[in-house]
DNA sequence: CTCTAAACGAGACGGTACGTCTAGTCTTTCA
DNA sequence: TGAAAGACTAGACGTACCGTCTCGTTTAGAG
């Protein structure tokens, strides 16, 4: 779907076979232009011409500039998830939140999100792809300690994981996407302190 | 900036008036063609056509075509933001925000909501009008319930309301932009509980 | 059919009225690029692009690029079909020879036709175009002069017009086609003497 | 030129053999096309796929597309040119004509020839091997009929012979290709006798 | 009632990008 | 080494929409 098809080479083929230099400068040239000019400069033909390559080859792999986009997305943030054991739930929280705050605000991937993201409002396989490869497995590192942590009595019983995952993480998808307020550092231990203890005062 | 310009008619002007039958076509138009097509059925072209009107007419008095989706936006969602004086902070956060969730989930708002955000990642225009008619004073209502409730030590006093905020509505937004989980009425107080309660545990 | 479409005016008609220069500039740049490149330089785009003309404007008027050269064609060739009635029967029928030979010969018309009679072969449009209008009223004058001619005892009565046109006319336009021999001015009186005296020897 | 290129089997060469079910696949395919959808259905691309050959096969041994229907009309045309020496010159030029108004008629190497003809006007190569292999020697034949004619008084001495020559044939391949009259049998004697006999009624 | 000014409809215009097609070339593996 | 498969560059195709423009028409208030 997202044109890179490179399956497990089970025979060596027949024919020539895809150009790796085609397909690179493609997904360079496509976030080389978001950076430029914005969403709208990243048209078939623009990437076509940046990248040194015909429009049919474009077309060939990837059925709109989305697809590149998204391939292009992918390509530069295969982020880690890791969580260190070690961590209390705090710290792994927060450190998966500044991580997510600081590649929104720090490199070309915060741009490219925000635009993919618009574009999954007209196009159903981008909010697919968006949903199974960018979203999907980071809610689940949270989930995943959340549910944990209410199962060893650290979180109330009656926590809604799905609802926390989301009081933690929309906030900052919503500032990338809104920037109604700036992308800071001390946004991340914020939303998890605020989160876990609560607003309400103690006496 | 949104184009209808009805300024306080100073004089009665001379010459022929707009036509308020126009207007009213482009707009409805608009928002018919969104919920059809979505959104790249809203051409100009197609606006245009819709209403039966010329399109010189619609770039009259409306520079692009998400000027005329964000005027279509605000005619129909003029919304109140009124908060009953004898609620408590819990039950008027609550009511804003089920307001916000059934106004998504149950109109064409929600759509159009969509992809004006989609719109403003590549339209400052857009971006600032949307903060200015609609986020800002919707934020302004939620932070100053917050100030209010830390002014008067019902909320711990290092509470960020700005922070808090977004963990409250951020959540809306995410949800009518990913779908990955439904917009539910059960959303707005467990929003609210979980927020002013916190996660820990009470032993 | 042509794109001409110029009918009387009856009304004012509504809307911009279409522009007499980008008909012209369009119809020069296709007789300029075939002089220069041959038919296959004379693309809608190299047309478009030529004539400082949108490619939609082109194809508005004109279904294919051999309708852009038909009236281009027609354009440049309204030639006088007019008989001297002083003249004999060889005289006239010379005349028009000699007048055919150097239009085929001396200007633009030559190849232009040339090319419209191969694109003839794939489209019945053009087909029909060239026979009507160009072909048709031209044989009609020989086949008059011919039939007159029969009428007042000069020619035989067994004389089959249209054969005898062909065998006329014919070899000019073979001779435009297939190169095999020049278009020399004597080819005009050569062919009448020929077909009117016969080949036949005299004792 | 026309890459057949089967020359002598000087020694029993290197390397595998060409496919001659290949050849013959490629020009039976482009005849096809040809009648089947027109000229312009004639691609190398479909030539290729309806002859399950690999376009590189195409392109090796024919140039164009024009060299591939060249080869496939000389293929099916290789009709005869001789002369029965018994025959009186009327006789002769008569079978000629008849022969070619029946092929044009009658068989597909009527619309191939007016296509080749047709492509000749944008591609010199095809001009001349049209020239060479199709159209002088058949010339060839009725010139030296009609110099023989002349030489033993039968003609008048100031006959023009390439000027007879293309009175007699080129009436038919106008009718091919524009078919402003049809290709009827009894147009071969009329060509012959008109031209030898003349027009001018005998008193 | 006429004049004037602005908004209106229709629709042609120069552009840009679309997504498709064909031409040819090139690079593999198979026979 | 030829053939087949198929990826590649190049560029024209015809379409859609963009935003602008030029018309003639309509609808008011001003004179």
């Amino acid at each position: 779907m997202t044109g890179d098809g490179r399956d497990g080479a089970e025979h060596p083929r027949r024919g020539r076979p895809r150009s790796e230099r085609a397909r690179a400068a493609v997904l360079d040239a496509a976030a080389e232009l978001l950076l430029d000019g914005g969403i709208d400069a990243v048209t078939m033909e623009a990437i076509a011409a940046r990248a040194q390559v015909s429009k049919a080859t474009v077309y060939k792999w990837w059925p709109t500039r989305a697809h590149v986009m998204l391939e292009s997305f992918f390509e530069r943030s295969r982020g880690t998830l890791a969580v260190d054991p070690a961590d209390s739930l705090a710290e792994a929280l927060t450190k998966q939140l500044l991580a997510l705050v600081q590649l929104f605000r720090d490199t070309c991937s915060g741009p490219q999100l925000a635009d993919l993201i618009a574009a999954a409002q007209a196009d159903p396989d981008i909010r697919a792809a968006l949903d199974q490869q960018w979203l999907r497995p980071r809610r689940e590192v949270a989930l995943r300690l959340l549910a944990e942590a209410v199962a060893r009595g650290e979180l109330a019983p009656d926590t809604d994981p799905a609802t926390a995952a989301d009081q933690l993480f929309a906030p900052v998808y919503h500032r990338l996407m809104l920037r109604h307020e700036p992308l800071a550092d001390q946004l991340a231990p914020t939303l998890v302190r605020q989160l876990l203890t609560g607003l309400t005062a103690t006496r």
